[in-house]
DNA sequence: CCTTGAATTGAACGTGTGTTCAGATAATCT
DNA sequence: AGATTATCTGAACACACGTTCAATTCAAGG
């Protein structure tokens, strides 16, 4: 038998990607078996080989379409450099915690990537750390900010509005309005010149 | 054969530990096969079972004995809430800079752990976490500090503070005396009331 | 020097791995 | 209705996995 009634290219290749997302982040990418994310879209492991050329360009293309979306996704404001910061902390959070499990794999599943793969990961990586440090670079300019090493900083702040995804949970004590708030409270007190 | 020269127990212990570390901090737990550690210990795989009864609980014990050691490695000085601050900001930084793999492990690999071996270790987490709190907490309640939500301040500190494995390297830009200014700098700030 | 016991080998067990492919099926097009 | 094509199955490939264990070797104690 083959081709079980209703299965169409159009609505298993998503579904290939939805499970084998799911699955990275739950199990992590080596632990997760082409069978399993087969089973998990209802169809023999085979059959996978239609969407995707193997298992390590499913994990590349999850996680750089992901980075693609975040660098498409954020659109800075007009307005000076303690505004623009502001619309950053607010976007990465909000961003960050609409997709859990790609943020997951994205930081988590680097060193089961080939060396191309990893290199051109990076690179989307570094441009978006960038935009961070474009940003500070500013503040400190204009006088704004204090901040003695913008690197640094660009990096401390990334870890800290990233490490949200580990702890926040939906309908718990803090929304995320307040996440956002409390976050970028944070972030003005530490980079703003005194 | 067996028992090739100068082999002792007591060296091929912490050589399993070792190369075991090592391997799943490059590769993740999951990818890492028992025949590889065996490799690097310069022994057949049959033998690692002398000194760990599975897999898994060469993980778990790597991660419990380095959560412990943490716990057991700070001493809280004397003084006020903004003194036992930048002591345990420092004291992270040093601590988990020394010991990149077991920090890349204790934080990445929690999901191949068994829910009774997950439970133990999220547990001495939580402990760690809960002296950050308790400093935040008396600052707080001193009027020093400006944290609006110690238990979401703590988090954020930690991730930004454990984020400096992922890009310090040595002999770099910044050395370690540096990097703990840097951030002691920010985390200051961050908490300290106006 | 001989015995004892810890340390290790090497083979084996059953199961699972990523990937390929000829053949079968169902939807689409003429 | 018949031919075509995209979609999928099921079996197979060669290899690797974690773990066990009888047999073997070496170091130490009497």
């Amino acid at each position: 038998m083959a081709r079980t009634q209703g299965s169409h290219a159009g609505t298993t290749g998503p579904k290939v990607r939805d499970a084998a997302l799911r699955l990275f982040a739950r199990h992590g990418f080596a632990a997760v078996s082409m069978r399993q994310i087969a089973r998990e879209v209802g169809v023999q492991a085979g059959a996978l080989y239609l969407y995707t050329p193997d298992k390590q360009t499913l994990l590349f293309e999850l996680m750089r379409d992901h980075l693609e979306d975040l660098l498409a996704a954020w659109d800075p404001p007009e307005g000076g450099a303690l505004r623009r910061l502001e619309h950053f902390v607010r976007h990465h959070i909000a961003y960050h915690l609409d997709r859990p499990d790609l943020v997951f794999i994205a930081y988590m599943e680097l060193r089961n990537l080939s060396p191309e793969n990893f290199a051109t990961i990076e690179g989307l990586r570094r441009d978006y750390e960038n935009r961070l440090e474009a940003i500070l670079n500013e503040g400190v300019a204009t006088g704004r900010f204090d901040v003695p090493d913008t690197k640094l900083a660009t990096m401390a702040v990334i870890s800290m509005l990233t490490g949200v995804t580990t702890w926040f949970r939906e309908g718990g004590r803090l929304s995320r309005t307040d996440v956002g708030n409390l976050y970028w409270d944070m972030v003005r007190k530490a980079v703003l010149a005194a």
